[in-house]
DNA sequence: TAGCTAGCAGTTTTT
DNA sequence: CTGCTAGCTA
């Protein structure tokens, strides 16, 4: 039977028939699948007391000491292991980065490991940051820690940019220590860019991400609709070969690189190497934890198979099975939850497989598990609006309500009824760049002037929509190379700046800026001080002040240009051109500017988040919404036991991310367009004990969403109006308040004015 | 060159 | 179901 038609037998079992799993009874059917299933003989077990561990402790550092008196003898067996080689399998809120950090302490302060000597590698600038910051605690403030000590701390593209630019073959690759970092819209750029020059014919161009990775894995070059085979080779030929010549590296090369650096020349010899969330890792991540890790370190890792759900970005099972059959790796286990209550963990316990349930609830009784039933979502959001209003008298923090989403589209539904109904709330995701404008072509301008061969840095700069002066495309290019033909110009910048006063005299303040640009690595040498820096771009001009976002346009710069300051400071670099270098290197590791502060959210707010996103965090009062078969698992075309495995996995991370109150929702009419009648079939396999289900609520007189139509009647500019502008000539209002008049005109696309400024003509 | 149609893919997100 | 687009047709 496929497992299309098995699901679809399996799922027309009445909801009621409870203690039956359908995935287990596909498992059972199915041929068996390689597992990663520790098994339990391979735990090392703890020893009954530590008192001695703990009193030598407490003998050289009291306060380590009694830090570590809080622990379980799990945890402790753990810090003090002797072992040289230990994979620590964490079950969900069981303590895994205390232990880590711990460990880590427990080396330097006790074993005089020096931290230098260690490497600690994490997934996320967040848990690097967190780390970083639980150990600084420790020191008093008399004894300064040197930045320098913690360089081999971080993720594993930070550490890997590190060892990149201290091996000494770097540059048999072509590479110089000076190169930039590529995030994923500057790739983009980059491969249309050579789209472009090259006169490649490359299909469905805004798939290319994945077409290439198809390309590079499988060898497949046919698409979708392809019939013929397109130039995608020749382009990632080019690319190769570009990126070395432009000095670029993307974020998948910071690790293949690194890789094959230390594959010829092993360039550092760590005395520890430690892994969080080790379940996340892909193949040539763990390859890099080989290259690293030889005979003469040690080896810590810690994670959890049950929270694996990053599957599809290519982490691998392998490592496990690698390291379960290698004798001399010692496993150990945190089985003890300190996090939710006893009920709702043993409902979440009941998804996982029989033999990888190692949970211990440490809490008492608590709730049950609400299974709520409403009609639709709106329904629910006007109901969460109710019980969030309760909860918050009762005295819950907003902060500790999360609602939990599969799918980012359910969030905006909730988000406008959250603010029409006054319900504080805070969407939690990882804003990009590209969401302000005036930082994303910050970022292009300073790359411009620090790489003075980086193209498409510079052509961002003067092509970009909100802040350039030039239409980017074919035309912009040819002219530039043919320009270009038979002169020799030091470098491309230079080419360019001599292009732009030949060809626009006009633009005087971006001919300007082509000037700064040429010259600013000399200008940092005299100061790197940001509101210098600030007013030797005249970015007050270039930002636009008649734009509506003028003054906080201006204010991100300058707050940019701060952070990029201190970081140099607190970097201690003896060359300012490196030290900006490496700054923007990390701007573009973190996906931000903030890259001494860190995002710290602290608004106060109901949390709206997907699940993938409430990894590794915890709430007193968690919603998951639209939890309908179909959505949890979310159907797929292809996939299999593996898909619906991680789906799986990824509802038990839901479930586990409260503390005392959990409630799953679903709709008998979704509006979703995958989702299925009934909630998620993955829920039969928690028996009905310990399942509190709830009937229907009855929908209100309107369940359809309401139109909602901020245009502001008192605005002289009314929606359809035809307008002309000084610069870009006719168009036609799209929206308009009393804020912010948006108009589209046609070839120069959507802008947004400020009344008050606005240049705008009646037609 | 515009219009049509068939076919397929789509989620999650960090660096 | 919707959105995208390659490739065909007039």
């Amino acid at each position: 039977m496929s497992l299309k038609n098995l699901h679809r037998k399996l799922r027309s079992t009445e909801f009621e028939s409870n203690e039956f799993d359908p995935i287990s009874a596909f498992e059972a059917q199915a041929v068996p699948q390689q597992s990663i299933i520790i098994p339990k003989d391979r735990f090392t077990e703890p020893s009954e007391n530590y008192a001695q561990d703990l009193h030598g402790v407490s003998k050289t550092n009291i306060k380590l000491g009694q830090a570590l008196e809080k622990l379980n003898n799990y945890q402790l067996q753990a810090v003090f292991s002797e072992d040289s080689k230990v994979l620590l399998s964490a079950m969900v809120g069981s303590g895994k980065t205390t232990v880590l950090t711990h460990k880590i302490l427990y080396l330097h302060f006790i074993k005089a490991i020096p931290l230098s000597k260690m490497v600690v590698l994490t997934f996320t600038n967040k848990a690097a940051r967190e780390i970083r910051e639980r150990i600084l605690a420790f020191y008093e403030d008399s004894v300064a820690i040197q930045s320098e000590e913690l360089r081999y701390f971080g993720t594993f593209h930070s550490v890997a940019r590190q060892l990149i630019k201290e091996h000494p073959l770097l540059d048999k690759l072509g590479f110089t220590p000076s190169f930039s970092i590529m995030d994923k819209e500057a790739k983009e750029e980059f491969l249309h860019r050579l789209i472009l020059t090259h006169q490649l014919d490359v299909k469905y161009q805004n798939k290319l991400d994945q077409r290439l990775k198809l390309y590079r894995n499988e060898k497949q070059i046919l698409y979708a609709n392809m019939k013929k085979e397109d130039d995608l080779p020749q382009l990632l030929d080019i690319s190769r070969k570009e990126k070395q010549a432009n000095n670029l590296m993307d974020f998948d090369d910071l690790i293949s690189i690194v890789n094959w650096l230390l594959k010829q020349e092993s360039s550092l010899e760590p005395q520890w190497v430690f892994v969080d969330e080790f379940q996340d890792c892909n193949t040539e991540q763990v390859q890099l934890l080989n290259y690293l890790s030889g005979d003469s370190s040690s080896f810590f890792a810690v994670g959890d198979p049950n929270q694996s759900i990053y599957a599809w970005r290519g982490s691998t099972d392998q490592i496990f099975e690698s390291y379960i059959a290698d004798s001399t790796c010692h496993m150990m286990r945190l089985p003890l939850n300190y996090r939710t209550s006893g009920q709702l963990l043993s409902a979440a316990a009941c998804l996982l497989n029989e033999q990888q349930n190692d949970l211990q609830a440490t809490r008492s009784e608590g709730n049950k598990l609400r299974l709520v039933n409403h009609f639709d979502d709106n329904q629910e959001a006007f109901y969460c609006v109710k019980q969030f209003k309760e909860l918050n008298k009762k005295g819950i923090a907003w902060e500790q309500i999360a609602i939990l989403f599969r799918t980012r589209q359910q969030i905006s539904l909730f988000e406008s009824i959250f603010r029409k109904e006054d319900i504080p709330f805070e969407v939690i995701s990882k804003s990009s760049l590209k969401d302000y404008p005036a930082l994303f072509w910050l970022k292009k301008v300073l790359l411009a002037g620090l790489q003075p061969n980086d193209l498409d840095s510079i052509l961002s700069v003067f092509t970009s929509t909100d802040f350039g002066c030039l239409k980017n495309g074919k035309a912009l290019l040819n002219a530039f190379h043919k320009f270009n033909q038979g002169k020799s110009f030091d470098n491309t910048i230079g080419a360019f700046t001599a292009f732009l006063h030949f060809k626009y005299p006009k633009e005087e303040a971006h001919l300007k800026l082509a000037n700064s640009l040429e010259a600013f690595q000399n200008h940092l040498l005299n100061t790197t001080k940001d509101l210098d820096l600030y007013s030797y771009f005249n970015f007050d001009q270039l930002l636009k002040p008649t734009s509506v976002h003028y003054k906080e346009n201006t204010e991100e710069v300058k707050r940019a240009l701060q952070e990029l300051e201190l970081y140099i400071q607190e970097q201690s670099f003896a060359d300012p051109i490196e030290a900006y270098q490496a700054a923007m290197g990390q701007v573009s590791l973190e996906g931000h500017f903030q890259i001494n502060t860190g995002l710290r959210k602290t608004k106060a707010g109901v949390r709206l988040l997907t699940i993938h996103a409430a990894k590794g965090l915890e709430f007193d009062h968690v919603y998951l919404s639209g939890a309908n078969s179909g959505l949890i698992p979310l159907n797929r075309k292809k996939g299999g036991t593996k898909h619906l495995q991680e789906e799986k996995r990824l509802l038990f991370v839901a479930l586990t991310r409260a503390k005392n109150h959990m409630e799953i929702s679903w709709h008998s009419q979704s509006t979703a367009w995958n989702a299925e009648e009934g909630p998620s079939y993955f829920l039969n396999a928690i028996p009905s004990a310990l399942i509190e289900r709830i009937e229907a609520t009855q929908p209100e007189i309107s369940s359809k969403k309401q139109e909602d139509n901020p245009e502001d009647s008192s605005s002289p500019w009314k929606k359809d109006m035809r307008i002309s502008h000084p610069k870009y000539g006719e168009g036609i209002v799209i929206n308009s308040t009393l804020k912010e008049i948006t108009c589209d005109f046609g070839k120069f696309g959507e802008k947004s004015f400020a009344p008050q400024w606005a240049t705008l003509k009646k037609l």
